[in-house]
RNA sequence: GUGGGUAUAGCUCAGUUGGUUAGAGCGCCAGAUUGUGGCUCUGGAGGUCGUGGGUUCGACUCCCACUACUCACCCCA
């Protein structure tokens, strides 16, 4: 037997409709916000990623999935949303619309990781990225787009972190400062951050070990070596969101594994779906555009996990929707009448009318109890008397006194 | 890439100090006076006990290796 593949997951037919029941969600919330769908291709030039997500970051150095094509040019599965966004923005001028752009989409994503709790080789994002505005209302939106689904679905346990991380400039001053007071405490901290330190030395702020916690504490802050443009971007942001009651939590720790984020970063947490607990993640990148080639387009999004998103709203016992059930079973007494039965729900469905026989040569039973597992409203009973009388018992199966015989002319007036 | 756990029916799991035909519940199929679902009862199909070695008269059970799954680290949604 032929197995799937480790990290990815089949969506089997008696949970797909969880998956259409968010994607319903998302359609409406981008009407609401005036968002437009974006579709870029599964796979790009491994370039793209490499410039758009950067040289240095994990997804690029170990997590890709590339390959030659038989034309001899290296291509990568998309490893996020962004970049593709960005090369389709650049490529297609949309900057020549009414700006800002503000478009989403629902993608799968690839990284070659070791699967865990929340964690796939493949796994699906609903991205945001709105480009064009610098303004901090920007963030906001973006952030208030993610809130909206949560709370549109019913998910209200989730903590939203906050963070600005400055732009190249302070940042490039901050990581002096923190990577001095790092190496100055260096024995003491544990040895993946002492790896941190050269690497990245903002995710040695995130470490959870206890020692590292404490050291931590005394670090100097990022918020503390803003330079005033985005230190009142910043505030500008958190004032907004206060303002229009959205309860979040200033974290200098949080850090985004992608090299394109400016200023503002932020998570959506959770804390019931195991070690990842990142539901959605985003930030502000106002210089992914012009790096890529295109003019200076400042931008900011998010991309969120779907699958992890599943998992928060099954581990507090939200409903993801109901089976969706068809409504009317005919069920053929013998061989004579399965042709007609045939022909009855053929025409039925040119009325629209969703609607099933048999074919496995089953005993009346055997379809009654087939009709009542697969949620079936109401069943036809179709035998010899029925098609010489032109008439027939219409069973309801919720309300065994709702049954009346009709006229199988009209079998669609009866169903409501 | 590193570490821990697990592997028996489609699913969830029992299986005694190693002992001969490997079990249960659920699900599936069929039946309970022959044209009526849900509840109940009866029967049936379905397993080279993850794979390969080893110990033993004998291995689902003990040992080793491999593989897969799973959780965690790193990192990310």
């Amino acid at each position: 037997m032929i197995r799937i593949q480790k990290g990815t997951k089949d969506v089997l037919p008696s949970e797909s409709h969880k998956w259409h029941f968010i994607e319903d969600k998302i359609r409406k919330i981008a009407l609401d916000f005036g968002l437009k769908e974006i579709r870029t291709p599964t796979f790009e030039a491994t370039e793209l990623f490499v410039r758009g997500v950067g040289e240095t970051t994990d997804i690029v150095n170990k997590e890709m999935y590339t390959f030659m094509d038989k034309g001899g040019r290296s291509v990568t599965l998309k490893p996020e949303g962004t970049a593709g966004a960005a090369r389709s923005f650049i490529e297609n001028s949309l900057d020549a619309a009414p700006q800002p752009t503000k478009m989403y989409y629902i993608t799968p994503v690839f990284r070659y990781e070791r699967p865990q709790s929340g964690r796939l080789r493949e796994h699906h994002q609903f991205g945001v990225e709105f480009m064009g505005s610098p303004s901090p209302l920007a963030d906001a939106e973006v952030i208030v787009i993610a809130k909206t689904l949560f709370d549109r679905l019913g998910i209200n346990n989730l903590e939203l972190n906050v963070n600005s991380i400055g732009c190249p400039q302070c940042r490039k001053k901050y990581n002096e400062v923190l990577k001095e007071y790092l190496e100055s405490n260096k024995a003491s901290y544990c040895e993946t951050c002492k790896e941190r330190m050269n690497k990245n030395p903002l995710r040695a702020l995130d470490c959870k070990e206890k020692t590292c916690v404490d050291l931590n504490k005394k670090a100097p802050v990022v918020l503390d070596y803003l330079c005033d443009k985005c230190l009142n971007h910043h505030k500008e942001l958190l004032d907004i969101l206060d303002y229009i009651g959205i309860d979040f939590k200033v974290n200098p720790y949080i850090v985004r594994g992608l090299d394109y984020y400016t200023r503002t970063v932020f998570e959506f947490v959770s804390n019931n779906i195991g070690a990842q607990g990142t539901v959605c993640g985003g930030g502000r990148y106002d210089n992914l555009v012009e790096s890529m080639g295109g003019k200076s387009v400042p931008a900011v999004g998010f991309g969120m996990g779907l699958e992890r998103l599943i998992m928060v709203a099954e581990n507090c016992g939200v409903s993801l929707g109901e089976e969706e059930t068809p409504l009317l079973y005919v069920a053929p007494l013998g061989k004579e009448q399965y042709k007609e039965a045939f022909k009855i729900i053929h025409n039925l469905r040119q009325k629209g009318v969703s609607c099933e026989t048999d074919y496995m040569d089953r005993s009346l039973k055997a379809q009654m109890k087939y009709a009542d597992k697969k949620g079936y409203r109401f069943v036809l009973v179709l035998g010899e008397n029925e098609i010489k009388q032109n008439k027939a018992m219409l069973k309801d199966m919720k309300n065994s006194g709702g049954d009346k015989e009709i006229s199988l002319d009209d079998i669609e007036k009866y169903l409501i």
